[in-house]
RNA sequence: GGGCCGAUAGAUCAGGGGUAGAUCGCUACCUUGGCAUGGUAGAGGCCGCGGGUUCAAUUCCCGCUCGGUCCA
């Protein structure tokens, strides 16, 4: 595939040849035409390991080297993007550099920052979550530096040969031979994109890839290249994307065992030393392992069995057991991984990640309790907060936004909630465990999955609670496999149809609508001239109407044309043409018309809109710095705007945040709105901007309340002070992280309230009492309630003794019996009964309410009660039923009681016989 | 966003279509000079909310709310 496209002028001039890798038939570049391997794992084993390829850099070196080399070769250096992909709704974290500029630059809706220009982008991926620590290599967070251009068929910057160059010159100057470089022929696909690329190894190692994003599945009108069987499309833009691996070139300068030893060389000495095993370090069979390890663990994925005979050949080669090499290198894997995970922490929760069961808060949980749990393994005496406090500050604290302290905390809140469910989770497990042992079974597999899925009990804790209980476990070593086929089941992802796809294609051509509603954001009425009408949508020159959009819902009103009126129920904008879906009246092309906004409808909208902002700031204010947004939905009746707090908003605090929103309101503070350059945006306000959703265009809008500022396309008031009053109606917590405030303003407000105060109103009309006096006499209502429900209990059972001390009684074989029909309740009968079922007899008793109740009750292991019950029910056109000792039921109606009874009576004769 | 688990006394939980239980804690009394402890008695439950099935629901079914957890 795209054969044609690597035959570079770059490699003829450079004496590079194309040759076909014998090992797996690869075609690679090189300048040894003697070579045979493309140089890529698993076809060639490490050779850098105590062997660096190039000189020796620190990370903060390489990064620097890297970021200069291409300033000085005319790309702009850009400041790194948060490792929370919070601009894009399709990722969580931000897994590669050219994710910072999907999906609005690479679609050419946007300019790029900077063209070409160069990046360090922190990247975190936890695919390979179980092989980092152990391969030697993986890794959940590395920099992806990186040097893109953006060409256009109007601006072309760089392409194939210069990037290769750029490329081959940078490796040089950090001190490459370039004869030991190879370029591997790589075509590259995704997201509906492809294109050629070339992996640049050296030292067996893949320390690049440079990706020429060239084509698109979308069609575009252009001549097709057809690639197994689909066609792809030149696309308009063609993308440079480049991307090296900090930590991997750090690692080839300085050819230490793994990669952890190269970018964390502190860090791993300090946790050696706090869990003993410092001693390891400088001893030579202890190094000489780390580096096989490495070396095999680079031929080959390390999951499931294949960890295992990568053990199996280190052990070999070394001359110790599997289960020495095992006990030796556990500990160190556990360090190894510890030092990485801290650091993806330090990146989530420096970048504004809380901890959360959902999203990705969720990915950062995991993180933090896996950190955890092998810290508790190595028995550590050390503290996550400081480790995580340690790598911010080697990174820099300054280009985190959240707060030192905040992480902190978070850290903190994090460790109970872990330890609070690990003990949940060792008490489930003991029980589990004793009821198991008493059978003498091992706990099953399912037992295991359930309380892994369900209570977040990990296999190895629930061995070792199992084991101190004494009962065995059945745990397969494909475990965490099989959790994943139980998902996967379940699982079906379906896509939601876009609704105006028919549309979609028909409106690209037309003429963009004028959007009045952003400088008149106070007018109603305008005249028009209908462009254009596709099914139920019309098209006009210009237009007041608010599109759906930006957590906001669309205006209605109507339109007034010679012909008469058409009423306008949902507005959406699609491209720049904003489509007014109409009932009534057809329109026709080239008419005029009038058109008027709901006003109280949008004004509504726009005090809700507004007041989001107030209420967002005035959280800040309350609960701190570290407050953002994480969602916002406005409505006509409430509104509500989801933040970002770790810890549950209190009563007290939900009021002191109404207080500062109604405080802003009443400072009438001005309200200004504004459009900017999205670029000169992004870098004057950083990516708080995109609090409310990231909205399209190379132009974005920008609202700015009282040094509140968001990028955001609403309708908002001009004055705080036209809010009105914000009153917080709910407060909810909607998952671990995020806590969501429902509140109405203005109008709505005061409609809140005035149900409220029906509620009230109708509470204390109800109990007569005066409104001071409400909770107390709820209050006083409840306890007496309670009390008198008990004060009947005991009288019930007073009368019942009673009642059975008056009743008649036949004594049949040594059994006192008694049969007897009274008013009562089935409660009452029933103490009735056992009273005297209690003392040896037996009772037959029917209680006439609004049914007939049947009782029986039996002290008398010869006399089954529920037989009896369920003879005598049945012959009342009822049924029953209930032990032995003691049965009930009911019939219909009392006809046929007489008989009924007599029969139950027979039986019980019968029986005691 | 989806799956799974859960909600019963102040706490931890058991139970199960037929009169709501255990342990700890609490209160009082006994034992002591006082405390720890031990003994006896007792208080404490809208069995989360709303529907449905049933003669009967705390129990079964559905919806909701809240909590936990796993996965995207």
């Amino acid at each position: 595939m795209f054969e044609e496209e690597y035959q570079l002028e770059y490699f003829k001039e450079n004496g590079l040849v194309r040759k076909i890798c014998k090992a797996c038939g690869s075609a690679f570049w090189t300048r040894e035409p003697e070579r045979e391997c493309c140089g890529d794992a698993p076809c060639e084993p490490y050779s850098f390991i105590n062997n660096p390829v190039f000189t020796p850099h620190t990370v903060d070196e390489m990064r620097e080297a890297f970021l200069s080399f291409f300033e000085q070769n005319g790309h702009t250096r850009i400041k790194r993007y948060p490792v929370a992909a919070r601009w894009r709704d399709d990722i969580y974290l931000t897994i590669a550099s050219i994710a910072d500029f999907q999906p609005f630059v690479t679609s050419g809706e946007v300019p790029p920052p900077a063209n070409p220009l160069t990046i360090s982008q922190p990247c975190i991926r936890l695919n390979d979550l179980d092989s980092v620590g152990r391969s030697g290599r993986h890794l959940t967070t590395f920099e992806m530096m990186a040097h893109h251009a953006f060409n256009t068929d109007e601006g072309e910057i760089y392409w194939k040969d210069e990037t290769v160059s750029l490329c081959d010159r940078f490796l040089a100057s950090i001190g490459a031979d370039l004869n030991k470089v190879t370029y591997k022929e790589h075509p590259w696909m995704g997201g509906g994109n492809a294109g050629p690329s070339v992996e640049v190894l050296i030292g067996g190692l893949e320390v690049a890839t440079l990706v020429f994003m060239s084509m698109t599945k979308r069609d575009n009108g252009r001549p097709p290249v057809d690639i197994e069987g689909v066609p792809y499309y030149p696309k308009d833009l063609r993308i440079v994307d480049t991307g090296y691996g900090l930590e991997r070139l750090v690692w080839a300068s300085q050819g230490s065992p793994t990669v952890y030893d190269a970018i964390f060389p502190q860090l791993i000495g300090r946790l050696m030393d706090s869990s003993n095993l410092t001693h390891l370090l400088n001893t030579a069979d202890f190094t000489r392992i780390l580096a096989l390890n490495a070396k095999y663990a680079g031929l080959m994925d390390i999951t499931g069995s294949n960890l295992h005979e990568m053990r199996k050949k280190v052990a070999d080669n070394i001359g110790v057991s599997y289960q020495v090499l095992q006990d030796v290198i556990s500990p160190i894997e556990r360090i190894y991984a510890i030092a990485d995970h801290t650091r993806c922490l330090a990146y989530m929760l420096g970048d504004c990640i809380v901890p959360s069961n959902a999203q990705e808060g969720y990915l950062a949980r995991l993180v933090l309790r896996r950190t955890l749990r092998m810290m508790n393994e190595m028995k550590m005496e050390e503290n996550l907060s400081d480790l995580i406090e340690f790598q911010m500050e080697k990174i820099g604290l300054n280009s985190f936004e959240q707060e030192i302290s905040v992480v902190r905390e978070i850290i903190k809140n994090e460790e109970e909630k872990y330890a609070v469910t690990m003990e949940r989770g060792s008490r489930i497990v003991q029980r589990i465990a004793k009821s198991y042992k008493d059978k003498n079974l091992p706990i099953p597999l399912d037992e295991m999955i359930t309380l892994y899925d369900s209570h977040g009990i990990p296999p190895e804790i629930v061995r070792d609670i199992a084991k101190e209980e004494g009962a065995e476990v059945d745990l397969p070593d494909n475990f965490y496999s099989l959790i994943a086929d139980v998902h996967s089941e379940s699982e079906d992802s379906e896509n939601a149809e876009d609704p105006y796809a028919a549309i979609r294609e028909r409106v690209e051509a037309m003429t963009p609508t004028k959007m009045l509603y952003y400088d008149l954001p106070q007018a109603t009425d305008f005249d028009a001239i209908v462009l254009d009408q596709l099914d139920d949508y019309l098209l006009l020159d210009q237009t007041l109407f608010y599109p759906e959009g930006g957590g906001q819902p669309a205006d209605i009103g109507k339109i007034v044309s010679e012909e008469g009126i058409s009423m306008v129920d949902h507005v959406v904008k699609i491209g720049s043409v904003i489509l007014h879906h109409i009932t009534g009246q057809s329109l026709k092309r080239g008419e005029h018309v009038k058109a008027s906004v709901d006003e109280e409808r949008r004004k509504t909208m726009m005090r809700h809109h507004t007041a989001t902002h107030v209420l967002l700031h005035a959280a800040k204010e309350v609960l701190g710095p570290h407050i953002h947004q994480a969602g916002a939905q406005s409505g006509v009746a409430s509104s509500r705007i989801d933040i970002r707090h770790f810890r549950h908003i209190s009563d007290k605090e939900l009021l002191r945040i109404e207080d500062a929103a109604n405080r802003l309101i009443l400072k009438d503070i001005p309200v200004q709105t504004g459009w900017e350059d999205r670029t000169t945006a992004e870098q004057k306000y950083g990516f708080d901007l995109y609090q409310g959703g990231v909205p399209p265009g190379a132009r974005i809008r920008i609202v700015r309340v009282s040094g509140d500022v968001q990028a955001c396309a609403g309708t908002h008031c001009t004055n705080t002070g036209q809010i009105g009053s914000i009153r917080i109606m709910r407060l909810e917590h909607v998952q671990d992280g995020i806590e969501r405030l429902e509140f109405s303003a203005g109008m709505a407000a005061v409609a809140y309230n005035q149900w409220m105060e029906g509620l009230v109103d109708a509470s204390v009309s109800t109990l007569s009492v005066q409104r001071d006096n409400l909770p107390s006499s709820v209050e006083r209502f409840f306890t007496e309630w309670k009390e008198q429900r008990k004060d009947i209990e005991r009288l019930q059972k007073k009368v019942a003794e009673l009642e059975v001390a008056n009743a008649p009684v036949e004594e049949i074989g040594g059994v006192r019996v008694m049969v007897h029909t009274l008013t009562a309740s089935p409660k009452e009968i029933v103490s009735m009964a056992t009273v005297y079922a209690n003392e040896g007899g037996v009772a037959l008793l029917v209680g006439l309410g609004d049914r007939v109740h049947v009782v029986v009750a039996s002290g008398d292991e010869r006399v089954n009660a529920g037989e009896i019950v369920h003879q005598v029910c049945s012959m009342l056109g009822g049924k029953g039923g209930g032990k032995p000792s003691l049965a009930q039921g009911s019939g219909a109606s009392a006809e046929g009681l007489r008989e009924a009874l007599a029969a139950g009576c027979r039986m019980i004769v019968e029986q005691l016989k």
